[in-house]
DNA sequence: CTCAGTGTTCAGTG
DNA sequence: TCACTGAACACTGA
């Protein structure tokens, strides 16, 4: 379940179980796909002994703060997911559940000084795990634009970025060089909360409407987080809940049909009756 | 059996 | 160089 919120929500897991603690154990399952550029075994030797100092985020890249380098850096993909012991996880949209511990498909575990434990699971294997010396000094997070929870542009500076974009809106939303951390549901979300139709060139927006946009986007990736990414908390009236599925006849809470395109490779729901 | 999918990367094109 | 597009990657669950 990884966009923005989500990572958030595991960043602040790690943060809890791993801040100020030292991790006396691991265990990197063998898989040449999810670690990148790393084998197992030194992941586990770069871990093992060091004292995490802080759990950080940028976009949907997070990764924890040693006392030393190389820094851990974990992405989820669209199937990852960060426990700890007791915690139950997002239900996944696919249907992926963990039970037990270590949950199904755990590829990192990790225990820490004072008894705690996370694992950090991937069922379809497009997450990645990495080392870095400089996390934010070198790619792949050196390569993101803006996160837009703690660093959205102020407007001027959000129109000027954007007026030079001439791809459909909501593939610009999606290009984590844009901003960093938005996935597609939130800019289905945002798109049809700001009433734009996603096929639209970002360049060829208002400044009303990409003022409306950035708004949006600020409000919607604010409200996730502040939930805890918790589906079920998220306002009544969002598009979230009723966009999966491409049933004929679903409709937003208002009535209005929801339709799907495909745009930048990825199904794109949206409601022509309002957005446009 | 087939296919979609809350994501990223990379080759190819203009 | 840059912006952009589409395909590839991987594999579970429906």
């Amino acid at each position: 379940m990884p966009e923005l919120p989500e990572v958030e929500r595991s960043r602040k897991l790690a943060e809890r179980v791993g801040a100020g603690r030292t991790i006396t154990r691991v265990t990197a399952e063998n898989d040449d796909i999810v670690y990148d550029g790393v084998t197992p075994r030194a992941f586990e030797r770069a871990l093992r002994g060091r004292q995490v100092m802080a759990a950080r985020r940028h976009g949907k890249q997070m990764w924890l703060e040693l006392d030393r380098g190389p820094h851990p850096l974990i992405h989820l993909g669209m199937t990852g997911q960060l426990y700890a012991p007791g915690s139950t996880g997002l239900a996944l949209e696919s249907g992926i559940k963990a039970e037990g511990w270590p949950p199904r498909f755990t590829k990192l575990q990790l225990w820490f000084d004072d008894g705690g434990e996370l694992a950090f699971t991937n069922a379809r294997r497009l997450g990645r795990l990495r080392l870095r010396d400089d996390p934010t000094g070198e790619p792949p997070i050196s390569k993101l634009g803006f996160d837009p929870l703690v660093a959205l542009p102020r407007p001027a500076a959000f129109i000027e970025r954007a007026r030079r974009r001439r791809s459909p809106v909501k593939a610009v939303l999606l290009d984590q060089s844009f901003a960093a951390g938005v996935g597609n549901w939130i800019a289905d979300e945002v798109l049809y909360q700001a009433r734009i139709d996603p096929r639209r060139r970002m360049a060829d927006l208002s400044e009303a409407e990409l003022r409306n946009v950035r708004a949006k986007l600020k409000n919607v990736v604010r409200q996730a987080v502040d939930v805890d990414a918790e589906n079920d908390r998220y306002p009544s009236g969002w598009l979230f809940h009723r966009r999966w599925g491409k049933q004929a006849g679903i409709c937003d809470a208002k009535g209005h049909t929801i339709e799907h395109l495909e745009i930048g490779g990825r199904t794109t729901a949206w409601v022509p009756a309002l957005q446009r």
